[in-house]
DNA sequence: GACTATTCTCGTCAACAAGACGAATATTGG
DNA sequence: CCAATATTCGTCTTGTTGACGAGAATAGTC
């Protein structure tokens, strides 16, 4: 550790970006924000951007930005470092590093869009991820570790019900683990599971009928976040 | 995104840091350096430092710092990234944001503290992350990070047999599991749980026996990373 | 109102994994 | 040879999961 005097030390740009991923339409989806300058110009980008000073912090950068270019509240949105990218050339201007912030998000209350993003869409990660699709940056490689941490999360946390309303039915916690892993499940089994799991849903009394059908109970977000014994994808 | 002119960027310091553990005399031990110029001089710290250049890759700054700070060499290694830090003030010269690095070693083969390093010691982290103790920066949150990390990664990979020589036996296994967990496990059971993962041991045919009992046969590390379904912690 | 299609919930059974533990095996040390 | 010890195999019981049957409670249709 050569411990340079403190002139020596290179100084580099450092950005924050946002994976903003929603169960939305049947898919998981992530917002992107379409670039109104070079370089990538007029492409897809996750939104984000550089600190806003040399003082400012990266959690705080991170909720700055979501706010900014989105229009979301990072406080109601569960933001956690994702991981931090920094290889040289990644940005063609100058070395930038940036680091990655996943949050999960209800259904988007509004239809974003609004403050400095010169327009923010929600796009299926199924098709962001296709081998065509060019995103700016390697902000392609981020997407697919935001949506492998994603798929992760939630075989070991309570992290599905980020995904749903204030109050939701089995099923719309059902169809976001089928949507996040692409896989189906079976209700009565996974209805067992999730009931067993102490902690993780409140039940509210409530019951709603949005389709024929015996009306589905309501639950609310419970304190747990682990579950114990995990919800394993694969299955043997 | 105000998406600002370039001169306008603010630039800050950039580091990265190494959590390197290891499994020695019977406890989880993390590789620390005795800190030779202020700030915190003369305290215990990760090892570490800044980026050599603006275009250094974060990657290789680890690798490097890892070899000059305690002479070992990250190819053998298993680096992976942990998380970065950057809350502003974490150092008191100036802002610096390190992303920070895990590495998980066998037994150490030389005593270190080679190099650039003052000194370089290996402690065990019950006593580092002991409210007394002092540790620079804010390295010891770093360093309870990068414990749960290596605890939660042995429930569903394979990287316990990182921390053991290349040939070990089924106890030297177990002995990682229950070192760095702390919680004894049954030697039996842990032996068919171990044994019925494909790919995760490979027998070597030769036996050793280093203590009165029947010899220990020898396996080498296998091809499997994940264990499925995987060994949980906390009993029910 | 009766009937059907549909969805939610509860329950059963078999397959499998895990915890507890008995016991055979193969060594060291006396 | 004997005692102590560690490794390995096997058994039994318990708990979890996958597959699936069936009742409960609705919307829509005639």
């Amino acid at each position: 550790m050569p411990e340079p005097d403190e002139w020596t030390i290179p100084e580099v740009a450092v950005a924050v970006d946002l994976a903003v991923l929603t169960v939305h339409d049947n898919s998981l989806q992530i917002m992107l924000v379409k670039r109104g300058i070079p370089p990538f110009e007029a492409m897809l980008a996750l939104p984000g951007g550089f600190l806003a000073s040399t003082s400012e912090d990266l959690d705080h950068a991170a909720a700055r930005e979501l706010q900014e270019e989105t229009g979301l509240d990072a406080q109601a949105l569960h933001l956690e470092q994702l991981r931090t990218y920094g290889t040289p050339g990644r940005d063609p201007r100058r070395r930038v590093i940036t680091v990655c912030y996943v949050a999960f998000s209800p259904q988007l209350p509004v239809p974003v869009a609004g403050g400095d993003a010169r327009e923010a869409v929600l796009m299926p990660v199924e098709k962001v991820l296709k081998p065509r699709t060019r995103i700016a940056f390697d902000h392609k490689k981020i997407i697919a570790d935001a949506v492998e941490r994603a798929r992760s999360k939630l075989e070991y946390t309570t992290l599905a019900a980020a995904f749903c309303a204030p109050e939701f039915t089995m099923t719309d916690l059902r169809e976001v683990y089928e949507i996040v892993w692409g896989e189906q499940l079976d209700p009565r089994n996974f209805h067992r599971k999730i009931i067993g799991v102490d902690g993780f849903l409140i039940p509210t009394g409530k019951r709603v009928s949005r389709q024929p059908g015996r009306p589905a109970a309501l639950y609310r977000r419970g304190p747990a976040t682990a579950l114990h014994p995990a919800m394993l994808r694969f299955r043997p």
